[in-house]
DNA sequence: CGCTGGCTTGATAAAGTTCAAACGGGGTGG
DNA sequence: CCACCCCGTTTGAACTTTATCAAGCCAGCG
């Protein structure tokens, strides 16, 4: 367990810099947190539900999913996390989670112990209204979520996440043009829409024959912005970004 | 505007007792919360979506739900709230709520402004985590919900929100033994669970002819509830009671 | 070159939706 | 006090979306 490196410190400040940015005492004090940084294989898991670990994670580098085990096999994903998130908030709180956590790709994770985040946060309340927003705009994300598995129908569903992980994915600068990185398989899709992989195929392929996008080869290209939003009924807003900046802002 | 009545002060200082308790110092604290007491007839709008309030609510009286608002008059319900939630917490951080909120009930509602609240988390870092803990079970009983609208049936989901509601409520000492009662009209559930009214209709049937509940003018009893539990695969670790009192236990 | 994991497609079934109409009960006005 | 009305509930029948089951395909990899 060593200080923060750079590059994870530089990660930590850039999320959690919001529209007043970090003071150069909050961003020290950023810089001095301990961390244990892991990689994971792809497919690995994280976090099973119900160990309490003692500490928080920020996910580094890849990709990683929330879900929760029901009888039958059926694993419902409740969150899709990607780099520069912070996943587990909760687990200062509520040391038990409720759900387990899983790579979807190779991924680097930083672990930060919860005392020294608790004595950041009481040292910096700036900092942890820093903290508060982001576990608050991911618990938007799933408001989202909730309100698409609820009336949204395969389609509506599967364009809102294409919208929703292109600009979550572009605010961090890992976006190619109209394009970006697609790791989850159909079968993740689908338990992350609440469908069945095979309709997720037949949905994915209707988004298709309508131009809106392509997907091959883990990787997601968006063809018609526009129409895709509008299939989506898609508003950023939710995701609170501070920059609006992407190909087709 | 006055300080905490004496019963608002109660339900607040109940709510944010965790296993350790309140300090005397903190109890006072909350007990000087400068707070705004409204009352609203059932079925009006307490916050629409898009509009910034300055202060956070707690609900001391009645039953109120956050919505989101999509094309063709869809509005999935996101959360349910029972007197002593803190629905809109997140408000603090992020002031344009993405949801309304609307009274199921009559109800009333305690508002604080942020800045006290804000001041008051400063300088009590035990209570600052009694409010996270609050808002991080709300977020738990979303994911709950999620993980329903992804993989259960109408069956299920329908019993699971019965399991819940009776905890919730149980917890507030406000059922009556084995029964509750019950504002939400079939519409509302539907809106809850992702169905129809129709489909509701049907599957409320189907529970009361199964012999788990029994529904009528606005009281939900619960007839068997081992297994009621058993149809919705309950699990109440995700709720965080303190105390697991409640007739069936 | 053959396996394996994931993708694609087809046929059929089930769960849930839609449309439509009737029912019931509590409250109001005549 | 009765009749009516309104809102929510209940029921029926036809229809859509999505699930299920099953088989074939394709590409990367040992």
């Amino acid at each position: 367990m060593v200080a923060v490196a750079n590059s994870t410190a530089a990660i930590l400040i850039q999320k959690l810099s919001g529209a007043g940015g970090l003071s150069d005492a909050e961003q020290d004090g950023l810089r001095g947190l301990p961390v244990a940084v892991r990689t994971v294989a792809a497919r690995q898991d994280i976090l099973r539900d119900g160990d309490a670990t003692g500490s928080c994670c920020i996910l580094l580098d890849g990709w990683t999913c929330c879900y929760q085990m029901l009888n039958g096999g059926r694993r419902p994903i409740l969150a899709i996390h990607v780099p520069g998130d912070l996943p587990d908030l909760q687990s200062l709180h509520l040391p038990e989670p409720d759900f387990g956590m899983v790579a979807l790709t190779p991924a680097t994770l930083g672990f930060v112990p919860h005392a020294a985040v608790r004595r950041l946060m009481e040292a910096f309340p700036n900092l942890a209204a820093a903290f508060w927003r982001e576990a608050l705009i991911l618990a938007a994300i799933q408001r989202a979520w909730m309100a698409g598995l609820s009336r949204r129908d395969a389609r509506g569903r599967l364009a809102h996440l294409c919208c929703e992980l292109y600009l979550r994915l572009s605010s961090t600068g890992r976006t190619d043009g109209p394009a970006m990185p697609m790791p989850l398989r159909q079968h993740d899709l689908a338990d992350a829409l609440g469908l069945t992989p095979v309709h997720v195929n037949r949905t994915l392929k209707d988004l298709r024959d309508a131009g809106l996008i392509s997907l091959h080869g883990r990787r997601l290209e968006i063809l018609d912005w526009l129409g895709l939003r509008l299939a989506a009924e898609f508003d950023d807003q939710y995701l609170h970004l501070n920059s609006a900046e992407h190909a087709f802002a």
